[in-house]
DNA sequence: TGGCTTTGTGTCAATTTTACACTATCCAAA
DNA sequence: TTTGGATAGTGTAAAATTGACACAAAGCCA
């Protein structure tokens, strides 16, 4: 999908910008999209950076985030969550940093604020394509990561927070497992985010009490140990507890 | 650095403003600082807002949001925590929204992204004082408010649900009650902000179990009823909760 | 055939939740 | 002084939930 530039055509604000934390989840490993600066960035410090950008100032913030993840990585059509709103006057202090802005930015000390996005993907149905600016794009572990440009290493924490709360109230995984899955990689998927082991037994009953997986008479097939049983979501039910959430403190 | 940035960090940020949502409790019911606009924005709207500005371009968000309720309500050192940023091209939609910004702003039609923040007090110990462009500055009560400018009655449902969110993982009262509290305003407070009632014997076996509240051997004087046990708050335990939280749900 | 690997399953003790009703104590008014 | 009005304070039993824990079953492969 291109997006109509017409539609854009006012200027960049040169105040506000956003960022984008996608995760993607591979049935092993937890992961995010970064882009690669190039070698005018690493002189001084990190390359990888968030995908994110100034925002026109005719679009709405949800708009321009998603605008931006598809002009950097080709990424497009997905829905995402703010996480919030980032904007030291300093966040721009790293020299290679401002080495960098000076190539990309009509305006390269200008104060940004900028508002950061997240969501949760599968990483094998998101193949990134770098464009723009970005050298290159592609899903890192984010147990590896320890430096990003400007202020996005903070972003990124503050956003992995927020899947983790996120994954406690809300269910994830309809769009991140095959339409076939099995409750080990639910089991690990879970575990991914949380980034600490749950009990098989515990968690699978917690989860078949949500009502939510459909048990189908099929075996996974040509795996060397004994084959998994497949499920699948009740559709019905997920879109139910994806509204009303499941709380379970409370008074 | 190549250009003087003093002049510009001197200067309001046209684009960036905060508002704040600031709580107030008063051992009866819940409420909110609002500020009006007078006159000019009475002719096709509310003149009811949030008290909120355009930062400056080299404070940081947290400063801007103390700055500016204080510039318009007199209330200072206050804790603000971030609800999230607003930013429809299109908030500026109401005539007496433009109006209004006519007479108080140098850009009145740029685009702004409006960075809110909420915090909840005890009303009795903060007299809001009404200045600048605020003519009048006063706590209402939240279930009264049906309207606001601009997009301000969004941005108060979004901090109620935050509000909400965050009394079920934290303790909140220490700052919200008096020095010494009886078990039923701490209950009115849980239920005027959940906005449900509560159980009364199953909210003081929760409260008691927290250990956080210590009995004191003093009684409530001159109440027209069975005078109430008074408690404090074990300040310890309380630090402790604030930093660890109490979620209770959680693999 | 045996070994490797992962799946799938049940129970018990401890804790937590929910629903629910009556007596005690103070003030004020008669 | 008595009475009525108002709120405080208290316990229990049934149901649900949590956490800890170990072993047999099923498929592949060498």
């Amino acid at each position: 999908m291109q997006h109509n530039q017409k539609k854009i055509n006012l200027e960049l604000n040169p105040n506000v910008s956003v960022d984008c934390v996608i995760f993607g989840f591979d049935l092993e490993q937890l992961t995010v999209l970064l882009i690669d600066r190039g070698e005018i960035s690493s002189a001084f410090g990190p390359r990888l950076a968030l995908p994110g950008n100034l925002i026109y100032d005719n679009e709405n913030l949800d708009m321009a985030a998603n605008r931006v993840l598809d002009e950097l990585t080709g990424l497009n059509d997905i829905y995402l969550e703010q996480v919030g709103a980032f904007g030291d006057p300093d966040r721009i202090h790293k020299e290679s940093d401002r080495e960098w802005l000076k190539s990309i930015r009509a305006e390269p000390e200008a104060r940004v604020i900028t508002v950061a996005y997240f969501t949760l993907v599968p990483m094998s149905n998101y193949k990134p394509q770098a464009s723009s600016f970005a050298k290159n794009a592609d899903w890192m572990l984010v147990n590896d990561i320890k430096e990003l440009a400007f202020d996005h290493f903070e972003i990124l924490q503050a956003a992995k927070e927020k899947l983790k709360q996120k994954i406690k109230i809300q269910p994830i995984g309809f769009n991140l497992l095959p339409e076939k899955f099995t409750l080990s990689q639910l089991h690990r998927l879970y575990e991914s985010i949380l980034d600490k082991p749950l009990d098989k037994r515990n968690f699978r009953r917690k989860i078949q009490k949500l009502d939510i997986l459909t048990s189908l008479r099929e075996k996974q097939r040509g795996v060397p140990h004994k084959p998994s049983l497949l499920y699948k979501f009740n559709e019905e039910k997920y879109q139910e507890l994806t509204q009303t959430g499941f709380d379970n403190f409370g008074f």
